[in-house]
DNA sequence: ATCCTCCCCTAC
DNA sequence: TAAGGTAGGGGAGGAT
């Protein structure tokens, strides 16, 4: 496809920094060319999509009994050209026609007030391209006919309006939308009701909504599971591990969960590059709980450039008309990530949902995540129960979660948009907002300058989203689509006008006349709720009608602060920036679901559980709470006791109630037992009946920063060991053999390396060591402790530094063992020791040196310590003057920390970069400035990409020992240079199956012979972690990707090569797991 | 006016 | 079988 050459060169062109892909180098030379093709393009983007897929759009219609043509074709015609079909008349309040060719005398009189039409009206209409008038077509029974007035009011879909401009996509598709503002299904203005799409409605209002659910009727396979007490006490609320395995499979928490960490790990890369630290290197070891690598904590995001620094005032305030933002949101995500391993059910009407196999689907009540774009001309849609989509669709397929793809696409995706960003916002974890106003900027004064063609901006935003979805498509193998604009309402406006695989911009002229059309939910932030008071307060509901309703009058019908947004968004105005650095501000635990309690001792129990929970998360992020509430949902009297939806709630009252949490000295706290109790009182005090309860809730606000974080407890931990082997892996049901991932080790990265173009500077790498990570994740046994610091690196400090450093580490009450790095506690991680404070020793940024002394950069460094760093404040062992470092942006100070192979490195890629307008990262000394005109890039050349001749690549037994018996490198310094002469060797193949297997048993045999003494493992893991750095210097982005190795004959690509080397590393470390588990019982943690 | 509590709403 | 979680904006109405 064309559009993905063009966009490549977005990327790849020196202009923009050479893309890590390697082979987008080769479009370099045809920029221009390919210039010209992309204008050509886009002057044919005007193209009018077909329209007529939106024909039927708002109408939903019930079929009446025989009709000629039949039901099925009817129904496919309906949802072919935009409409809703109902397999019954359950709710009629949703219906706004009734299709029939024969009606009874009991029907005619039961339809009187409903607008009845022949068959022929849909027919005919879609024939003429064009809804013709219903009561044309209107059914007479007899010679009589009851002439039902009304007219569907056109109420013009998201995708009519912007019809005219569309963009580059497929035009076949139906339309889509996100679930809490489908498409509108709801027909005419007087008596529509919005669908809703959900399984299981807590209010009497909502379950009206719910096409085909009965509030009053209970399931039936509920009932029967119930009325059995081994099962009660196995599947409910009751079982002990009952929360663990409901989080385990829950989407929602899944994605609430990923938010949360998504936007942590963007503000830890802001601090990275306000801090000077650049790219940093750290990666996760493996999820340390059961889960399993579903997590992303670990993970780590390099960031172009500091965004909208907090505290620094951006720079440019960017006109509001300037700034460029796009929405990126993947296409059926779920959807599209099962497809990655089921290509044969590409273009399928396909969901994701828990209940799989075709048995049970007819009544199911498993709630649907995602649909294919086929599934939603069905009129499927994410909420929807299996079995009403199922009546839709019979012949729907269905695939089951993958939450651990889902975590690596996104890490992928949120890599990439981070290379090309200003500023990011997470939004979900297959959506984010990215300021790329900069970029573009850049982009456009290049081209300007390379060619006089003067092309509008408009083109190069649209050719750089382009170029992201393309990039983002040969990563992840899957389709986003971005909407640009200059402010966040519009983007996200246009983003769903780009779905599906497509890219929209909307130009600020364009966007009242845009938004005119639509509806007032189909803008952000304004749902039902907002819609129905719109309806009924202010009679219309579309953009267009309340242009002319004063400000006033808005915020009179919609409150004061929905007025006002709504207000200036009719006129396409958004003030809202980028949300990409703010704190938490709460943090909870709520379950809803199979909440079925016998005695008060089993509610209490699950209190204190869900307290534990909570807690547990205060702990992981280092915060405590002064403020408690509880909220529960109990059984609304009038609704049956087990809920129409299996395990539901069903309808229900809910309560809260708040009470302050206080710890003994009147602290916050995160104490799970002062939590339980507290929760426990506060429930006791409803008085209810504990049969009653459906859901509970516990959230803690009133946050602070735990005390602890700047502490170090002491805990057991001496190595970075998991605290907890692996539980074993709940493989996806349809896990791929191949797929080294699902099995028991989590990849153990995350990091994956981005690809840092759209500078004008060529790409280059952090090398790894340079950037070690001073932040420790929070996680268990991951902390920046002292106790951790590499003594070796500290003691070869300057003596002033050093006391500095050990001062400091004092003055946090943290006890400096110089002896034993055995200190480390167990939970609460912590911070950067030196988070808010800079130190300064002779000018030299001290916690920059902290940072380097971090545990995880030793081992990233290279396994070999001491005899790498026995180097002390002297610029460097290299041959290089101090004068000359500064000279090249290198700061000497760190420059002289690193391990004399990624000095030199550090050094001829500093030499041989000698651009003017590189920026080195490690040259923070001076104020980083042009933040981001230079973003922090690390001196550390990349090699080209891969080319196709063949280099006869040496073998590890060449490199060093002799073959098989005894592996002893028992210099790790000699095992380091063998390992990275193997990588290297192998840049453009995939390793040998017999050098993994030689190394494999080399680490294992390390890890083994290891007992009272721990210098085996810790061999076996620094070694492990050299080669971690390696390979993510070489194949970061393949990391992640899922690891069928592909490797057809012949085809050799970059992509294949990666995955391979990937694959054995995790082969090899699932082996060294395997060893450690049984001596340690603890899986090895590379972070 | 401004806060706090108990909601409701929205989004993915 | 199924796994309806969560954080944050905000409004109504009472306490201050
Ligand atoms: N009610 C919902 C809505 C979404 N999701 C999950 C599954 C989706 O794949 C993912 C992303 O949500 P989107 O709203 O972006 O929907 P999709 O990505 O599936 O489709 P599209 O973005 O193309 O509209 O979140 C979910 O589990 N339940
Ligand atoms: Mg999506």
């Amino acid at each position: 496809m064309h559009a993905d050459a063009d966009s490549v060169s977005y990327l790849s062109s020196d202009t923009y920094g050479a893309s890590r892909f390697g082979e987008f180098g080769e479009y370099m030379t045809r920029k221009r060319a390919k210039l010209q093709i992309q204008n050509t393009e886009m002057d044919m983007e005007g193209n009018k999509q077909d329209a007529t897929t939106r024909l039927f759009h708002g109408l939903q219609i019930y079929i009446n009994g025989w009709t000629e043509p039949s039901v099925q074709d009817l129904r496919q015609l309906i949802v072919r050209y935009g409409g809703i079909y109902h397999p019954y008349l359950d709710k009629k309040g949703l219906v706004t026609h009734i299709v029939t060719c024969i009606l009874t005398p009991a029907k005619i009189r039961e339809f009187k007030h409903m607008k009845v039409v022949r068959p022929e009206w849909l027919v005919e209409s879609a024939r003429a391209g064009v809804l013709l008038p219903w009561h044309n077509f209107a059914f007479r029974p007899g010679e009589r006919v009851e002439q039902t007035q009304g007219r569907r009011s056109a109420r013009m879909s998201l995708f009519e309006g912007l019809a005219s401009q569309n963009s580059n996509k497929v035009a076949t598709s139906a339309p889509c939308s996100p679930p809490q503002t489908p498409t509108k299904e709801r027909g005419t203005e007087q008596s529509s009701i919005q669908p809703l799409y959900t399984t299981d409605p807590a209010t009497p209002e909502q379950a009206a909504r719910v096409s085909g659910y009965a509030a009053h009727k209970s399931n039936l396979h509920a009932e029967r599971a119930m009325a059995d007490p081994s099962w009660r006490a196995a599947h409910t609320s009751v079982a002990p591990d009952f929360i663990e395995g409901y989080y385990r499979n829950s989407r929602l928490h899944h994605l609430s969960t990923w938010k949360a960490e998504l936007r942590t790990l963007i503000i830890e890369a802001q601090e990275h590059v306000e801090s000077g630290q650049a790219a940093v290197w750290g990666h996760s070891g493996d999820g340390a709980k059961g889960e399993d690598g579903v997590s992303m904590r670990g993970a780590q995001f390099v960031m172009r450039s500091a965004g909208k620094g907090k505290g620094k005032a951006r720079e440019q305030p960017a006109d509001a008309e300037e700034r460029v933002i796009m929405h990126c949101d993947f296409d059926s995500f779920f959807v599209s990530a099962g497809l990655i391993d089921r290509p044969h059910l590409r273009g399928k009407p396909v969901v994701v949902c828990h209940s799989q196999g075709n048995q049970g689907g007819a009544s199911s009540t498993s709630e649907i995540a995602s649909a294919s774009y086929e599934a939603r001309k069905f009129g499927i849609r994410s909420g929807m129960s299996l079995q009403q989509a199922r009546k839709l669709c019979p012949t729907l397929l269905t695939m089951p979660y993958e939450f651990q793809r889902y975590k690596q696409l996104s890490l992928q995706f949120y890599t990439i948009l981070m290379a090309h960003a200003d500023d990011l916002q997470a939004v979900s974890v297959d959506e984010a907002l990215i300021d790329v106003t900069g970029s573009v900027k850049r982009i456009c004064a290049e081209m300007a300058r390379s060619q006089d063609l003067s092309t509008s901006p408009a083109d190069h935003a649209k050719g750089f989203a382009e170029a992201i979805r393309a990039q983002v498509r040969k990563v992840t193998g899957c389709e986003v689509s971005i909407g640009i604009a200059h402010n966040i309402m519009l983007a996200r406006v246009a983003s769903r006008k780009a779905k599906p695989a497509g890219s929209f911009r909307i130009l600020p002229q364009d966007a009242q006349a845009l938004l005119a059309p639509l509806d007032i939910d189909d803008l952000h932030g304004f749902g039902y709720s907002a819609r129905q008071k719109a309806l009924e307060r202010l009679g219309t509901t579309t953009l267009g009608e309340l242009a002319d309703r004063s400000k006033a009058m808005l915020c009179d019908a919609l409150g004061k602060g929905m007025g006002e947004i709504l207000y200036k968004a009719i006129r396409g105005i958004d003030d809202c920036k980028l949300e990409s650095d703010k704190p938490r501000k709460s943090v909870s635990c709520d379950i809803n679901y199979g909440i079925r309690f016998e005695n008060n001792a089993q509610a209490a129990t699950f209190v204190s559980q869900m307290a534990e929970e909570v807690a547990r998360r205060l702990d992981s992020i280092d915060m405590r709470g002064r403020s408690l509430t509880l909220k529960i949902m109990k059984r609304d009297p009038k609704a049956p006791v087990e809920a129409p939806k299996f395990m539901g709630h069903g309808l229900c009252e809910t309560f809260s109630k708040q009470a302050p949490l206080i710890a003994p000295g009147g602290h916050a706290t995160s104490d799970p037992q002062l939590i339980g109790e507290l929760a426990w009182r506060l429930l006791k005090s409803f008085n209810f009946d504990h049969k009653e309860l459906r859901g509970i809730s516990i959230q803690i606000q009133k946050l602070e920063k735990s005390a602890a974080a700047s502490t170090i407890e002491t805990g057991q931990a001496v190595l970075p060991f998991k605290s907890k082997a692996a539980t074993e892996l709940t493989p996806m049901p349809h896990a791929q053999s191949a797929n080294v991932d699902t099995k028991g080790d989590k990849a153990p990265a995350i990091v994956v390396q981005p690809p840092s173009q759209d500078d004008d500077i060529q790409i280059i790498e952090p090398p790894p060591a340079a950037q070690a990570k001073p932040v420790m994740k929070p996680e268990v046994f991951d902390l920046p402790s002292f106790s951790q610091v590499d003594l070796s690196i500290f003691q070869a400090l300057p003596d002033d530094v050093r006391q500095e450093l050990e001062g400091e580490y004092k003055r946090r009450s943290v006890t400096p063992d110089l002896r034993t790095e055995a200190a480390s506690r167990s939970r609460s991680p912590s911070i950067p020791i030196m988070r808010k404070t800079k130190i300064t020793v002779k000018g030299t940024n001290v916690r920059r040196i902290t940072q380097q002394l971090a545990p995880r950069s030793r081992s990233a460094i290279s396994p070999q310590k001491s005899s790498l760093f026995l180097r002390r404040a002297g610029p460097s062992v290299v041959n290089v003057s101090e004068k000359e470092l500064r000279k090249l942006n290198i700061d000497p100070e760190v420059f002289a920390v690193l391990p004399v192979d990624l000095q030199r490195e550090q050094l001829s890629a500093a030499r041989q970069l000698k651009r003017p307008g590189a920026t080195v990262y490690l040259s923070q000394r001076r104020p980083l400035k042009p933040r981001k005109l230079k973003p922090p890039l690390v001196p550390y050349y990349r090699a080209p990409p891969p080319r196709a001749k063949y280099i006869d690549p040496p073998t590890l037994k060449q490199q060093g020992k002799t073959k098989g018996e005894k592996l002893h490198f028992t210099e790790t310094d000699d095992v380091q240079r063998v390992i990275e002469a193997w990588v290297n060797g192998f840049k453009e193949h995939p390793p040998n199956q017999r050098d993994v297997d030689y190394f494999a048993k080399f680490l294992t045999q390390c890890v083994d012979s290891s007992r009272s003494t721990d210098t085996g493992v810790e061999k076996a893991v620094a070694v492990a972690k050299w080669w971690l750095v390696l390979l993510r210097r070489h194949f970061g982005v393949w990391e992640h990707a899922s690891c069928e190795i592909s490797v057809t004959e012949g085809q050799v690509t970059s992509e294949s090569v990666g995955r391979a080397w990937w694959a054995a590393f995790r082969e090899v470390k699932q082996k060294m797991d395997v060893v450690a588990r049984k001596k340690f019982g603890g899986c090895l943690s590379l972070r």
